[in-house]
DNA sequence: GATGAAAAGTTGATAGC
DNA sequence: GCTATCAACTTTTCATC
């Protein structure tokens, strides 16, 4: 019941790189009625395989073209400073992506602006007003190679 | 022809969150009737804003549930050496994002594995084996904090 | 730009193999 | 777990305001 075969597989990697192609295509695509596939996705959503389904949006064209990565580490690492600077990162919207690591760094963000003036303000207004953070070192993208929501399966 | 408007900008929030949303639903919210959604939404694909729509899969139901963030650097940074890298990096499937980047580090990877045992085969067989890399830094993810595909509008 | 209605296509359910 | 069929709903188009 939570064993994916090869065909959950296939119509995984169809959804994942495009969620509009309805059923009846990728039936076709895999020599099926549409049938089989409209269950097969619905299954795949009740047992959590499929998580959501989402537009992707051009960040160029929406103004948000500066991608920065900042590298935090905090001053004490006791419980209470951690969960109050991840309850802080979850309000904070030009935050992207953010992760607790292993290693010398404590989180990693991913950070998108308009500009480094906005980033600037960013840092200024929003980052260093969290408490308890003691390096904050931040590189800017110059060029994106691959940006994927796709998973190997 | 090519600004956004407050409707425009609700309904690519909308979408961002849920592309399952049907047209109807959003023009309810709205206090629109569909045609004039489905206009909007038409127009937004055509001048590029929403580049595409995908499912999200939830990555530990399809083990892969090892994230690491790889900081790799040159050892010459020569065009071709550059170029060559590149090229490879879209060839690994385990690897989600790769950013160019500003600074030290030449370039920062976002990978995808089932186990640490996997990331080392991945690097030990496949990244490793890209010629011209000087230092290879792995951390890995012990908590994620925050991982969204929607931007800011 | 919006409404409202109508044609074409998809979804989602059900019966049967 | 599949095919075939069908009603309900959505998408898509278009005349109209």
């Amino acid at each position: 019941m939570d064993k994916l075969d090869q065909t959950d597989k296939t119509i995984l990697r169809i959804l994942q790189t495009d969620s509009k192609k309805t059923a009846k295509e990728i039936a076709s695509m895999l020599n099926l009625t549409p049938s089989p596939v409209y269950e097969r996705i619905r299954r795949l959503e009740n047992q959590g395989f499929i998580k959501k389904y989402v537009a992707i949006l051009d960040k160029k064209r929406i103004e948000r073209s500066v991608t920065a990565i900042c590298q935090v580490s905090m001053r004490y690492h006791d419980e209470t400073f951690i969960d109050e600077f991840e309850e802080q990162i979850q309000d904070l919207k030009e935050v992207q992506e953010c992760y607790h690591m292993a290693g010398q760094v404590d989180f990693i963000l991913k950070i998108h602006v308009k500009s480094l003036e906005e980033y600037h303000e960013f840092v200024r207004y929003k980052l260093s007003k969290i408490k308890n953070i003691g390096v904050l070192n931040s590189t800017f993208v110059i060029k994106e190679i691959k940006h994927s929501s796709e998973y190997y399966i």
